[in-house]
DNA sequence: CGCGACCCTCCCCCGGGGAGAGGGTGCACA
DNA sequence: TGTGCACCCTCTCCCCGGGGGAGGGTCGCG
């Protein structure tokens, strides 16, 4: 209809609610040009059939899409592609929901008085062969690349004798990404796909068993440390966690029960 | 117990899964200070105590409380002030998730297809005298100052003589802040506490009635603003709105009625 | 012509890190 | 006693999405 007005930034600006200089930043950042541009002082120039594009821009910075994506999303033609990306950022958003809930239930537990102290053991593990997966990951990728890795061991090994396990790299924490191998222990490991033998070597394990929940898990791990270092041990090696009962054992997140091993060695004491 | 274990920040990392890059940030921001540093080469030493420190800080970062309140929550001696302080941050999550899912669900109306047009409508209002309350107020206050104001409102108004209304400067939306005034007409406007008689000046209105959720107003703003600028109109001072249908009267968002008026002035045509 | 409102660009600030440069230390092994 | 290497130090710059302000041009009304 009416295309023709013509609005100042400062009236358009009224019209959006959007500030004159996040629109300004907008048009600099390419997600919303001006109807034209003075080329001689500058000035910029908005059409009212854009205020319903800056309303739309202006949903999406609430919900903290990056503006790149918002200009993504703006400039796919077609209606069906660009609500599958809004659908994906909600998605993300879900997940991040997920997070949160995750944090604020574990910063609870933490902050109960007195979790109970934990067993820790120190055993020799001789070298064994195991089925398994491993790739580079990044960390925010793990959970669900576990999930896939796992489902492939499942379909590929017929008689575990054992339950599975993984292994961490450091420096997928340090870094926030690294090498990460699932395993499944099986008298003769095949080769199919992904799933390979691995040897994993033999290695003295402090050892410990976490009870509940995987987000905690990093308190145990804290007391793990702090017995290795009282012991005057240090760590050597990847991480390896064996899930002795787990989330496909029971849905019951306070029975499950993983093993958290630190390879180590004995150093001089200080 | 074995608080006699000392940690190089790199062990301190690994145990803890804070970066190294990290655990150096958060000491200089005074959030945890190493067990000791070494006068001569600056080497920070960690003792196992402090991991549970760390993974308290770790837990309220990924909520996304910032440093400043971290510490601030970590200083505090009393274990009861400090749920306190973090019963706060969850409040403020929970707010924020309130504001997303407005937002999801603004975002989801809008790109819906075809919204109803609107019908604008011209009108001279003339000036009354009405009992109000005003005040400096942030952006994001102004739904809880609101509801305070008209609770005084109401508290003093006996027979009002029509719905309530808000006047709303627009640096509240330019500047993050500004002047909101909430009123109610009646005969005799009396003088109590925060309330008191205003005279609204005269104006000629450009008026539309948004039907529904709050969260959407700015979509009826913006047609409203082109519909004025089409007509050769300009915006002059503060918009009004008119609750003609709330919450007060009904939870049915869908039933709710809101006037919006801008005040507007001739001007020549481009 | 003058004034005030408006607009322009440019640069620095925030927070919570990531990345890397450039240099010092600690320790094991030859 | 070197020498290599992992570790540690500080420093500066970058990211995002804006806010704040400086310094200067332009518009339109009286």
């Amino acid at each position: 209809m009416h295309s023709g007005a013509v609005l100042a930034i400062g009236e358009f600006s009224r019209l959006t609610h959007l500030s004159v200089r996040t629109l300004r930043r907008y048009h600099d950042a390419g997600l919303l040009e001006p109807a034209s541009v003075d080329p001689a002082t500058g000035y910029r120039s908005y059409s009212a059939d854009q205020i319903p594009v800056a309303q739309v821009i202006h949903r999406l910075r609430e919900l903290d899409v990056p503006l790149a994506d918002v200009r993504r999303i703006l400039r796919s033609p077609d209606p069906h592609a660009r609500a599958g990306l809004v659908a994906e950022h909600l998605q993300r958003l879900e997940a991040e929901l997920d997070r949160t809930r995750a944090a604020v239930a574990s910063l609870r537990r933490l902050l109960r008085p007195e979790p109970p102290p934990l067993d820790v053991e120190l055993r020799a593990v001789p070298a064994t062969t195991v089925a398994a997966v491993a790739d580079d990951v990044r960390h925010d990728e793990v959970l669900a690349w576990y999930a896939g890795a796992m489902a492939e061991l499942d379909a590929v090994v017929d008689e575990p004798a054992g339950p599975p396990g993984g292994l961490y790299d450091n420096a997928l924490f340090e870094e926030g990404r690294g090498r990460l191998l699932v395993y499944r222990p099986t008298d003769d490991p095949p080769r199919r796909g992904r799933v390979h033998p691995v040897t994993l070597p033999a290695v003295e394990l402090a050892v410990t068993t976490h009870v509940g929940e995987h987000d905690d898990i990093d308190v145990s791990y804290g007391e793990l440390g702090a017995w290795v270092v009282a012991n005057a041990l240090a760590v050597a090696g990847p991480v390896r966690e064996t899930y002795l009962v787990g989330p496909r054992d029971t849905p019951e997140p306070s029975a499950w029960r993983t093993e958290i091993g630190w390879p180590v060695f004995r150093v001089a004491p200080r």
